[in-house]
DNA sequence: GTCTATAATTCGATAGAC
DNA sequence: GTCTATCGAATTATAGAC
């Protein structure tokens, strides 16, 4: 019972290096020893608590799933029960709690984001279990999109809510791999990008593939 | 001199089976010994055509940026010399003749788009040397759309530019991975995926954070 | 829960015969 | 150019003492 404390340590340790590690070389670049050295625990922490290094990535990816879409669904909780919906606030709702955690967890912030980056950009079968962790958030928001956009397909905003998924994982990866397009990890840095892209891509959403 | 043309299928076969397992596993995921037992040849014949994996890697992409670089390239010369530059022309030059490799290679269209998408989401120091085989190209695409939008800055036609990109690699690592986005890889299918994503990102491309 | 020691494979790369 | 054989190091994972 005495080392218990030591242990959630060590186990949240693990955690915290195997997402920055995982997210600077990617899932298969990424060696459990050169992992447990940088956290300095050892090498049958990571089995004890985890099992395999494919649970750990597991473990990592919900953790900040979990974090994003709480995050998301509270922004989208303000709008859903609205009459009408504003398409700006839904695609604000989806891109802006990603981005502001970069400010919001300060050294951290930069590493999270990198990671939820990288993560959606991982060779199956990894990728599969990523999708698993953000398919019914996914599913929610084309929900209200097509409440926001009842003259379109559910085909046709599927493949739309992709591209501001692309242009998010895109950015994220930036930030992660050189602090492009976010020179300023500030908060205000952060929010002039959020503007920038939620104006690029409401633009592209609301136009109809059979209209014009 | 008898086993040149031996040589040369052989060290074609390394780069076709090379271009396919990096594709899908990434460059980490990919053991050169996985490799050549697809490829049907010796271990030894790897680094004695590339010298190491890493230069094998580098040869696929040069390959790659090669036919697509060149691809764009001629479809922007059909305008770069036009007084009057028309955005849509330029997005869909930059944007359609990467996707039309899908239907016009066969069988290795597929591959070759799911390497030019996953190649751009490897880590560093990999993604290093992507960059620098399309650095170039991005900033000719960039000349040509600062005359198309004269009155945006370099900086926000670059983040524009990388959007766009971002849009390609998502829809080519989809392409890849499921199928999805383009279920067909018939011409037909793969015409009208360009249209939609060029429609898109014009939209966003043509408003300026100053207007409106 | 933590540790050492090690199993059992796999990795990239090379030497040297042909 | 192609092959076999092998080096040396790294990998994930586990068994068992504490």
């Amino acid at each position: 019972m005495v080392k218990i404390a030591a242990a959630i340590d060590t186990k949240e340790q693990i955690l915290n290096v195997a997402e920055r590690q995982f997210a600077e070389k990617g899932y298969a670049g990424t060696s459990l020893r050169g992992l447990i050295k940088e956290a300095e625990v050892n090498i049958a922490a990571v089995h004890y608590h985890f099992g395999s290094k494919e649970e750990l990535y597991s473990a990592v990816v919900r953790r900040v799933a979990q974090q994003i879409v709480n995050a998301q669904q509270q922004e989208l909780a303000k709008y859903e029960n609205q009459e009408h919906i504003c398409l700006e606030n839904i695609v604000e709702a989806f891109i802006a709690p990603t981005l502001r955690i970069i400010p919001q967890m300060g050294e951290m912030g930069v590493i999270r984001a990198h990671f939820m980056g990288s993560c959606r950009t991982e060779p199956l079968p990894i990728q599969q279990f990523v999708d698993r962790e953000f398919n019914e958030n996914h599913q929610r928001f084309l929900d209200i999109f097509q409440r926001a956009l009842p003259n379109q397909t559910r085909l046709e905003l599927e493949w739309k809510l992709d591209i501001v998924i692309a242009v998010l994982i895109r950015t994220l990866n930036q930030v992660g791999q050189s602090g492009k397009l976010i020179a300023e990890s500030d908060a205000e840095e952060v929010e002039i990008a959020i503007a920038r892209l939620v104006k690029f891509v409401v633009r592209g959403m609301k136009s109809s593939c059979l209209q014009e």
